[in-house]
DNA sequence: CACCAGGGTATAC
DNA sequence: GTATACCATGGT
């Protein structure tokens, strides 16, 4: 395993790996593995190191700097110390969460695992694409665990709707997927937020989610229903509020370089305490 | 049985 | 521009 030192710092990995951001993840044996396409990511945290690995390419640095977006952590660290100190629901949530980070996930899956998620819960997301890897991707073992390959869109591209749509178990949203092969077979390369909203199925949530998770884009976060359960109960904004409005609130309050991740710590913050409504 | 889930589309006004 | 029905599937 590869080494990386963290100064001083301990990331949320639970959070960050098996919440809202990527499906893709699980933790066996403490160890959290994660599919990114044609790779497997293996990573622990240790006291104050990450060890982690990559397969089958082995020690693919650049996959893993750019995946956990190395380069940027103590500036993204610092945007966090910054808004502990000028939000308290962000104070309470740092406080109890502790350090996230946001990923930069491969484009192609993103945008199919996003395109999945509408109107459905995290786990019943995470079957689909479970379903997606195991039909139609690479098996590929590591530490005597089979895993699969998220597939390429060469091998997606291939299915027949229906049969995708049956064992994938993702109903209606099959011809989303299919308007997203059709986009990523004429697409070249670069892929900006306004293209995607040229997919069936991607309206503004999805967008800002790819945006965010993939794209890198900071300042602005999913107006899912949670986010707007947090902006409802914190900030006492109207969830009818339009969509652009509220991220213009959004901007305007956190800063514009912090909405992704302070949204993100809203979102992780009230899904864990909506039900009890108690915020400690 | 009704209602909900990291929503979006089509249609109607 | 805004409101509403509808969309598959599985869980509670």
């Amino acid at each position: 395993m590869n080494t990386f030192v963290l100064d001083n710092i301990n990331l949320n990995l639970d959070t960050i790996l098996l919440g809202g951001q990527s499906f893709s993840w699980c933790k066996i044996n403490n160890f959290y593995y994660g599919i990114v396409e044609d790779n497997i990511i293996k990573i622990r945290q240790l006291g104050n190191k990450l060890y982690w690995q990559t397969f089958p390419e082995k020690d693919n640095y650049k996959l893993f700097y750019s995946y956990f977006q190395i380069d940027n952590l103590y500036k993204n660290l610092n945007l966090i110390d910054n808004l502990r100190s000028k939000d308290d629901y962000i104070r309470k949530a740092v406080k109890y969460l502790g350090y996230l980070i946001i990923l930069k996930q491969p484009i192609f899956q993103t945008t199919i695992s996003f395109i999945i998620s509408s109107n459905r819960n995290i786990p019943l997301i995470r079957q689909s694409i479970q379903n997606f890897c195991v039909y139609y991707g690479e098996k590929i073992i590591v530490d005597d665990i089979i895993f699969y390959t998220f597939p390429n869109l060469d091998k997606l591209i291939q299915i027949d709707e229906h049969i995708l749509r049956y064992q994938t178990k993702i109903g209606y949203r099959s011809q989303y997927v299919k308007s997203a092969l059709e986009f990523f077979t004429n697409q070249n390369v670069f892929v900006q937020k306004s293209d995607l909203l040229s997919i069936k199925g991607i309206g503004n949530k999805i967008a800002d989610c790819i945006a965010v998770f993939s794209l890198g884009e900071r300042h602005v976060t999913p107006l899912d229903v949670w986010a707007k359960r947090a902006l409802e109960t914190y900030y006492s904004i109207n969830h009818k509020i339009k969509y652009e409005d509220c991220q213009k609130w959004l901007q305007n309050y956190f800063g514009r370089e912090n909405v992704a991740i302070a949204g993100q710590y809203l979102f992780e913050y009230i899904r864990i305490f909506y039900k009890t409504k108690n915020f400690p």
